[in-house]
DNA sequence: TGTTAGCACTCGTTTAATTTGAGTGCTAAT
DNA sequence: ATTAGCACTCAAATTAAACGAGTGCTAACA
């Protein structure tokens, strides 16, 4: 059976009043709402087609149908292609610089959140390439030696070093020099175990201060140790009937607080944005309930948007609301901020 | 009226049946769970006085009686004084020591959270006195230079200060002994204006570096400036019917998510704590209902307590679940915790 | 041949009526 | 002072009835 004119005017109907009303929609209200006409009973062979090819469904007999998840994706796609939309105009959606990055972040998720009344998370960037910048080893007391460690991108990693006896300033002066002459502007892959040998030699009896540090080094470079996830609005899905049960609501909850199950969608959406094989693409992504990498998020759609803050950091938001959420109005709250991101540290 | 053996004799079934049913609790129910012997009409005597007394409530007439917030209060502080309790048997409660502060503290809010079947939180710890440790300025590259601060406990604070032109490695150091050799020791209020201003002088054209220090320093000296809460187990409350509808389990999580809320508690018990009015003191506080400085836990119990990490430094940790929590169980939980945190460190 | 009016039928939702049972307060006897 | 007995209350569970939105099918129609 082919989908043509007018059934994808039914479907977009049905879609558009469900997403509306969150209830079943039916053959005589669909008669009314729609611009052609048509009798209830011409829309409700209509209907019938189109439940047959999978768009929509009967939650039971004798009531109106819904979308199913191809019939929202039918939607997304197609709503995703008329890109001549309005500009946004979500003026109050302005983020202000923050001192520090998490604080904006905290900002970000929150201004998702409260603009579009469904769950919105963001994670910190992620550094493309590591390379090694800067480091430097001081004496905070008798005791212990601190390493500050930064990487491309101006990631910050502190270490303490407890040596057993003080170090004079001067060996302390001789090991910074021996470290940043050996390691910077190295990457992870580039610092091997020759090298750190070698430098061990050259360090003599402190090769034990050099070991702790590399450890540290390695720490910083390694990219998904940082990865902050900050959230905001879980509360709001408790504004969708569909989602507030409590057995529902409580996983959604979980995954969450816990957090460590986000980061396969936040992995899996930076990919799918590199990968591009949408044309230019504007890091955009939807998912829509099984769709979703996160099984928890199987009766809700998470939009997902890539970022890009300065230089190799790319970080990743998302909302996540309803299946019937306002996939539009979503849809520009992320590519608002998104612009913003860019442009902040640009 | 007074709270004769007998009366307190009942209003202990009545609290703990209620603990455990969860259920309103009549006369006939609690006359087979007394040791006592005595009918039910004479139990609805006494019950009859309780409730003149404030210290049980009836949902609705012709039903059993509940405690009020005052028979709780009772139940908590008359459990409390009973020191002689056995040992804590909550032998998979172990803290591993981990690497960074706050994979450790993660791991108490999740143990708390699991063990206990309610909901928890810890803050990270509060430096007390904090004195200036030590400071090192860096030269990352050109246009930046990296301050590193250390105050007492260790805390570390990285500020990022960009520069109109590089500066030369002699003047670098030179900055590095006036800043150490002025400030370090001294605590936030030992660093006034006129010290400031003798500093910069002395730094000449390079006092605005010296002014972002500054600010760095007050800033990380400033100790509600990294108070961090990890929560764990929001989803617990899902669990007790009189928490789980959607209205209260909303506000429930909305304050554990924003987390800023939950300041107030923290500092309210720590303050509390410190006060230590009820003699040595372990350190638990339990706030029921509106005792609460929350008031979206109106309807929950929170019972906290106090940690210490090494020296000087406080932190609070908090289980947050319905009034009808297993008291015992909590107190236990949060001792066992509170042991193993103090000695990890000690 | 596509469209529509008509109609019997389905089934979740709503409303009202009824029953049940745990629990109470009061009184009178022990 | 304690208790047995009894009438009474009221939330919750159960049942029954009515409702109504919506369907599929058939036959008439343009």
């Amino acid at each position: 059976m082919e989908l043509n004119e007018r059934k994808t005017k039914i479907l977009d109907a049905i879609i558009r009043n469900y997403l509306e009303s969150g209830d079943p929609v039916g053959s005589r209200t669909l008669s009314k709402y729609l611009d052609i006409k048509l009798s209830p009973a011409t829309i409700r062979n209509e209907m019938s087609d189109l439940e047959e090819m999978g768009y929509i469904i009967q939650p039971h007999t004798s009531s109106g149908r819904i979308p199913s998840d191809k019939g929202y994706r039918f939607y997304v796609d197609s709503m995703m292609a008329d890109r001549e939309k309005e500009v946004s105009d979500m003026h109050d959606m302005v983020v202000e610089k923050a001192e520090e990055l998490s604080g904006l972040l905290k900002q970000v998720a929150k201004l998702l959140a409260d603009n579009t009344n469904y769950a919105a998370l963001i994670s910190s960037p992620q550094i493309h390439r590591n390379k090694l910048k800067f480091i430097q080893l001081s004496k905070v007391d008798d005791g212990n030696i601190l390493a500050v460690i930064v990487v491309e991108g101006n990631i910050i990693k502190n270490k303490m070093i407890s040596v057993s006896e003080p170090m004079d300033d001067d060996t302390l002066l001789k090991l910074n020099l021996l470290l940043n002459t050996h390691l910077n502007g190295l990457s992870l892959e580039e610092i091997n175990l020759g090298l750190i040998t070698l430098i061990k030699e050259r360090a003599g009896i402190h090769s034990d201060v050099i070991a702790s540090v590399i450890d540290a080094v390695a720490d910083a470079v390694r990219a998904d140790e940082d990865l902050e996830i900050y959230t905001s609005g879980a509360n709001n899905i408790f504004k969708y009937p569909e989602l507030a049960d409590n057995q529902k609501a409580s996983e959604i909850i979980s995954t969450f607080e816990e957090k460590n199950e986000l980061g396969h969608l936040i992995s899996e959406s930076l990919a799918k944005d590199s990968e591009g094989r949408d044309g230019p693409g504007t890091g955009i992504q939807v998912y829509i309930g099984r769709e979703s990498p996160i099984e928890s998020m199987k009766d809700c759609s998470v939009v997902t948007a890539t970022y890009e803050l300065g230089d190799n950091m790319k970080g990743m938001m998302s909302i996540i609301g309803p299946k019937r959420m306002d996939y539009e109005k979503v849809a520009r709250a992320l590519k608002t901020l998104q612009e913003q991101l860019d442009t902040l540290y640009k």
